[in-house]
DNA sequence: ATTATCTATAGATCTATAGATAATGC
DNA sequence: ATTATCTATAGATCTATAGATAATGC
C-alpha cells in the first residue's frame, strides 16, 4: 500500500494514462474499471477515492487523450511557424495512426461511442473540432474564401478515412483509403477556388455561418 | 403463444429489423437482448431458437440495414439512369440522416463499433465499402483518372461528416459541418483533375491499386 | 409428435460501497 | 489522526440454457 499524498497524485495520473489509451483501443463501453486497476497493479476499491464515477474517468481521460492535440494547436497559435496543411494531413493519415488507436487521435476512436454519450463528453469533443477546423483553416496555403469550408471537408475526410481504415478487412483496400485520401486532400488545398471557378453550388455558400 | 412456422418468419423479420435500428441507435453493445424482445411483446427464452447468439443477430441485423443500399447499386448496375454524385451526396448529408442513426446508413452509425469488432462484420463492412467506392466512382461527372480516388475521398468524407455532425453540441456547427462538406465535395467533383493540374504529390497515385 | 414461445434461473460481469489495513504527517 | 489502498460484497445487468406450456400439423 503507497501512502505519500505526492504517490496518490502519481496514481492519479497512471490511472488517467492507461485509462485514455484502453478507451481509445476498446471503447468507451469496452474497459472494466476491475481490469483497468488490475493492469496498473491496483484494486477496484480504490478507484473511487480518485474518481466520483466511471463516467468522471471517461470525460478526463478523453480530456487527456485531446491534450497533444491542443498543444499542437497552442504552438501555432502562439505565433510559431504555421504548421502546413501538407503536414498535418499527412501526420494524420499513416498506417502507425491507424494500427495504434490506443496512442492516436481520441475523435477518430471514439467518435460514435461520443455521439451516443452525455452532454459533458459531447461539448468536449466540441471544442476540439472547433480546433482543429481553425487550425486547419489557417494552414491552408492560400485563403480563397472558402477556407473554413476546406477545412471542415478535411476534418471528416481524415476521420472518416481512418475509422474505414480500421474497420476494412481488406489491407489494399485499407492502404488505399488512406493514400486516396492524402493525394485528393492535398490536391484540394493546393488549388484556388475563387467564384468564377466554382460550381453552380458555390451562392449557397453565403448561407453559411448564420 | 404464436405457433406456426410462417409466424416464426415473421417473427424471425421483426426481430432483425428492430435490431438494426436499435443498434445503429445504441450502438453494438447498447442493446439488451431482452430489452429488445420485451419491446415485441416476446420474451428473452424465445431469442435462441432464432439465433444462435447474440453475435449471429448483430451480423444479421447489419446486413439487414445496409440491404436498402445495396438495392441502390445493383439498380445503378443494373443498366438503370446513372444515379448523379451530387444527388448521392445531397442524399447522404441531411439533417434527417444525421438526426435519425436507426434509419440511416449503419455505416456511419456503427463504424468505430465493427472497428473492434470480430472478422465477420468488418468483412461486410468491407463489401459495402467496396460497393459505394464503385458507385460513387461511377457517378462522377467525368473520369479524369483520378475518379476512384475522389470516390474513395467522398465517403470518407460523408461518413466523417454525419457522424461529427451527430456528435457536436453546437448546433450551427452541426449545420456547417453537412453543408460545408456538401459544398466542397461538389466543388471537388465537377472539376477535372488532369495531370497539368496537379499538385505535386500526384506522382504518387500511380502507386495505388498495388 | 413437433415446435414456437414462455417462465425461471444459472453463471458471468460490472459499478459502487462498506469496512479493514497499513502507511503518512502533524 | 488521517488517508491511500485493499478485501469483500451488495446489487444490477446481461447472455445463455433447461424445462414447461400451448399451439400446429401429420
Amino acid at each position: 500500500m503507497g501512502h505519500s499524498q505526492e504517490h496518490k497524485i502519481k496514481t492519479h495520473r497512471r490511472i488517467v494514462r492507461t485509462a485514455a489509451k484502453r478507451f481509445r483501443e476498446k471503447g468507451l463501453d469496452g474497459v472494466a474499471i476491475a481490469d483497468l486497476m488490475k493492469e496498473l497493479g491496483l484494486t477496484v476499491g480504490g478507484f473511487y477515492k480518485h474518481f466520483d464515477s466511471r463516467d468522471d474517468l471517461v470525460v478526463e481521460s478523453f480530456r487527456a487523450a485531446a491534450g497533444p492535440w491542443d498543444k499542437v494547436l497552442s504552438a501555432a497559435e502562439a505565433g510559431g511557424p504555421p504548421i502546413p496543411y501538407e503536414a498535418l494531413v499527412d501526420s494524420y493519415l499513416t498506417e502507425a495512426h491507424r494500427d495504434h488507436p490506443g496512442n492516436g487521435c481520441p475523435v477518430s476512436a471514439l467518435a460514435c461511442d461520443i455521439a451516443r454519450g452525455g452532454k459533458q463528453i459531447r461539448s468536449l469533443l466540441t471544442e476540439q473540432i472547433e480546433s482543429e477546423i481553425e487550425l486547419l483553416a489557417n494552414s491552408l496555403p492560400q485563403d480563397d474564401g472558402a477556407a473554413r469550408s476546406k477545412a471542415i471537408l478535411t476534418v471528416s475526410a481524415l476521420l472518416g478515412a481512418v475509422e474505414l481504415a480500421r474497420a476494412v478487412t481488406d489491407q489494399t483496400l485499407s492502404h488505399e483509403i488512406l493514400e486516396s485520401t492524402r493525394i485528393i486532400l492535398k490536391q484540394l488545398a493546393s488549388r484556388n477556388n475563387h467564384a468564377k471557378d466554382r460550381g453552380k453550388d458555390s451562392g449557397k455558400e453565403h448561407t453559411l455561418n448564420n
